[in-house]
DNA sequence: AATCCCACCAACCGCCACCTC
DNA sequence: CGAGGTGGCGGTTGGTGGGAT
């Protein structure tokens, strides 16, 4: 029997499979579930998450974005020696470079390299590179330092994330929804540690009464009638309302 | 001021390895 | 042992913004 392509399993349970860029609601609805319940399989999670993508998509969306440890910014000089250093020992392994860069996505190192240090391989040497990458790296880090002033005079919406039309949800924006979950937590007790270490499940809180199960909470559907509550959606409804509510009081 | 071009980067796609049954 | 499911990896694409003309 042909292998079905994760897409198309999907496609028979949801009405339609979104694609493209992350809206900000996608993202907190993400980030809130895998805070609250882990991660316990990536191509059901969606389903129960409420969200229309792919579990690929929610994988990499949290992997190289919204995961609390991923570092933001222009790379430093000691990060380009060691993304040269493990270049030339490794090749394109992206993901064993990676994990010598904590904080570093092999895609944003993957792009990095594309789009800063490619050009130069085989070209120039080593010192030319990193002085051409300084040179570029100075102009970024004064752009970006004009931006967030800028940024932080223009935006004023409560809740931290920009209102405007734009679908597009910014790395700042993101680190304001942090803020905002961690002040303003559904449960009556604080989520434990999962800001840094989202607990990985061995089942699936759907089935919930698993022995070896170690998320912290009560999956929704566990906690409600699964009829009622068939998925996580109409509880984050329900959650992500009363959130709102308190943010715009405050 | 308008248009074009290019750099950047988020996200998708296809493939593969590993695991489970 | 083989089939199917899942996650991870690397290549590639497409949208966007900014600089150049």
């Amino acid at each position: 029997m042909p292998r079905v392509p994760p897409q198309q399993q999907l496609s028979t349970n949801m009405k339609e499979i979104k694609k493209g860029a992350w809206s900000p609601e996608e993202d907190q609805k993400l980030k809130y579930y895998i805070m609250r319940y882990g991660i316990w399989n990536w191509s059901q999670m969606p389903k129960f998450a409420g969200l229309s993508r792919t579990g690929k998509s929610c994988r990499l969306r949290w992997m190289n974005y919204l995961r609390p440890d991923v570092k933001r910014g222009p790379f430093t000089m000691e990060e380009v020696e060691i993304v040269i250093k493990m270049y030339q020992e490794l090749g394109n392994r992206w993901s064993a470079i990676a994990a010598r860069l904590p904080g570093r996505t092999d895609n944003e190192i993957k792009n990095f390299f594309h789009t800063h240090l490619k050009k130069h391989f085989g070209v120039k040497n080593d010192a030319s590179m990193k002085s051409t990458y300084k040179a570029r790296s100075n102009k970024k880090v004064l752009k970006k330092t004009k931006e967030n002033e800028m940024t932080n005079v223009e935006k004023g919406s409560p809740n931290g994330c920009n209102s405007s039309e734009n679908s597009n949800i910014t790395w700042e924006e993101n680190q304001m929804m942090d803020v905002s979950m961690n002040c303003y937590n559904v449960v009556d007790q604080p989520i434990i540690n999962t800001e840094i270490n989202p607990v990985i499940l061995e089942s699936n809180p759907e089935t919930g009464g698993v022995a070896t199960c170690q998320f912290e909470y009560t999956h929704p559907c566990t906690i409600f009638d699964c009829s009622s509550f068939d998925s996580f959606d109409q509880y984050f409804d329900m959650s992500s309302t009363w959130i709102d509510d308190v943010l715009w009081d405050a």
